[in-house]
DNA sequence: GTTAGCAGTCAAACTAATCGAGTGCTAAAA
DNA sequence: TTTTAGCACTCGATTAGTTTGACTGCTAAC
């Protein structure tokens, strides 16, 4: 499709511009990548570039720049080499190497140190809840009146709630929904509970409804609820000349402070271990002078969470996209330690 | 200290410009308020109030904005009614009356309604730990290997954290633990297990140390731990015309971004119902454009949590301080309530 | 196919001129 | 003594006009 001299412009034309973020001109190329070939001839091509629709010109006599197409075809064609020193390797590896008990804390540090590393602001999502299955599930009782439900899944994600009740709940009361839901529930997936298995709950238990329900009620809603997002370096963005436009600036803030559009964010497309959306290729129109970088976090191949970057179109795709293989393959990595101890 | 008509003047410089954001002149006062006198007359006010440092003017061809001490005087001494709608109220009844289980989310409740009425960004963060009892402490075995731990404190602030260990848990382990830590840990602040009390606890049990230390090791990372911070409505801010400057909007969003800043922004001031923080009364450099107004929520007259707003100095004092008045009134009395059903 | 060279373009930077909102002062009126 | 009308003055904001220079695109020679 592109012959190879077309190809090399591009990557310096991106990669310039992503350094700089000023159009880049025909004379900037000959001078400081090693291209063979004077200014003219530069133009020639560039010209033919932005005839496919690989470059933009702001306008006429100013430099060009990348379109959504020309860093596209940057991604999936011109990055070959991992770009991420040893000292940022030894940096992964001593964060990821935290001892934690929770899988949330995991990817806090994870998420934290994407942050770190890329200068960019990073976000993660805890699984989609039924794609879980349950595994324990056990009430505690906290004074007298307030009863504590866990949840825990077979990707030791833990979740708990809180009923409060106006009046004294027994041990032996707290016994008996142990067993009941236990029986009931392990094994299911984390889902709300519904209405067969309601009554069916009802009619094994011999005591008050008004205790019952409002655990189902409970239940159903810490199911529902998207999991926290954690969110890393949102300041970090301002550092960037594309936050001089106050449009630019107030968008980024909307999305990151609208909880529904920074899960859709992280949940669009699964289909590859890293993806890439570029501006526009982004359904959200608010998201449309943004990038977005993700991945995914799974244990025994189940996604336990999404991590992403979310950064100017001018993203350093190179630099982004490999300190997040490694993550990612740290990650898995430190997983199948875990699972290696379990079986042990 | 000023006499009548110099109040009314303050009153209505402050007034206008916190409507237009634009500094105010002798003019528009003789047209819109109630001040039965020429520009001429305003105009030798304003002079005396600039003089006596209530007013700044921008250049000499401005009208005159209010200072910090302008804004002080006006908040001290100007507000008098209560600035609150029906409705408003109305609005605020309807969501602290949602029933809730935990505090939390009850301030998170209320974080959010503030926001919402006031159109500033509302932040809120829990109480000191080392200032509450613990009133329960147990322990739940998860799957075999991980041990949650649960505490409870007099506010009925529920804290929870996980170990997870190499090696299988037994259930009589569990009681163990929940036998020994409840006899020696309720009733004491929630505060870092001391060595003394650890070696105590260490030599009244029969087995390995390598079961209590991590448990040990894990309270005492979860009491340190501030709490989660609460943030409503960041993009709210973006609306606001201060926000044109780029040095502004990034104060705002590292001061939010970070963590510390926002912890220290709530816990200054203690001593009245609603603290005000105007510009650089403010220790933090960077809070120096913003103004903050605080309160505090209480149980029994104990801090369960610090709920505030921060907008620009140029803020609708009266509106947030009525707003806040009737919510820390409203949520006290939310408590109140509570507190006669235990007693029941 | 490449390149030197030159005309043409256009945003950005600079300059000058004008405008007008607002003050401060003075002197007369109340 | 206080208030007010009136006028000169100030100074940022706006507008228009000019210059600059970093580019491109084309042409013609290599």
């Amino acid at each position: 499709m592109l012959d190879e001299r077309k190809k090399k412009v591009l990557q310096a034309i991106v990669e310039e511009y992503i350094n700089t973020a000023e159009p880049v001109s025909s004379n900037t190329l000959t001078h400081n990548h090693g291209l063979e070939c004077s200014s003219a001839t530069i133009r020639n091509e560039m010209s033919e570039l932005e005839k496919s629709g690989f470059l933009d010109k702001p306008h006429t006599s100013a430099g060009r720049v990348p379109s959504a197409k020309g860093y596209r075809f940057y991604v999936d064609e011109l990055i070959k080499e991992d770009n991420i020193s040893i000292e940022e390797i030894k940096y992964i590896q001593e964060k990821l190497e935290t001892k934690v008990n929770e899988i949330q804390d995991l990817t806090k540090i994870a998420t934290t140190t994407l942050s770190e590393i890329t200068h960019y602001t990073s976000v993660a999502i805890g699984p989609k809840s039924n794609l879980q299955i349950i595994e324990d599930i056990k009430f505690v009782l906290l004074g007298s009146r307030m009863l504590m439900v866990v949840i825990m899944t077979d990707t030791k994600l833990v979740k708990e709630t809180i009923i409060k009740y106006d009046e004294d709940i027994t041990q032996s009361q707290v016994e008996t929904l142990n067993n009941l839901f236990s029986s009931k529930l392990v094994g299911k997936p984390l889902d709300k509970i519904d209405k067969p298995m309601e009554e069916y709950i009802l009619s094994e238990i011999n005591y008050s409804v008004s205790v019952i329900k409002p655990i189902i009620e409970q239940i159903n809603k810490v199911v529902e609820e998207e999991n926290t997002i954690m969110l890393e370096g949102a300041n970090r963005a301002f550092e960037l000349p594309e936050f001089k436009s106050l449009e630019i600036a107030r968008n980024f803030i909307n999305v990151l402070d609208t909880k529904e559009l920074v899960v859709d964010m992280l949940n669009t497309g699964i289909a590859k271990d890293i993806n890439v959306y570029i501006g526009d290729e982004n359904d959200n129109k608010q998201l449309k002078d943004f990038s977005i970088v993700t991945f995914r976090h799974k244990i025994h191949g189940k996604d336990v969470g999404t991590i992403g970057i979310i950064g100017p179109k001018r993203m350093d795709y190179s630099k982004v996209i490999s300190v997040m293989k490694y993550i990612s393959k740290k990650m898995n990595s430190t997983d199948n330690e875990d699972e290696d101890n379990e079986r042990r």
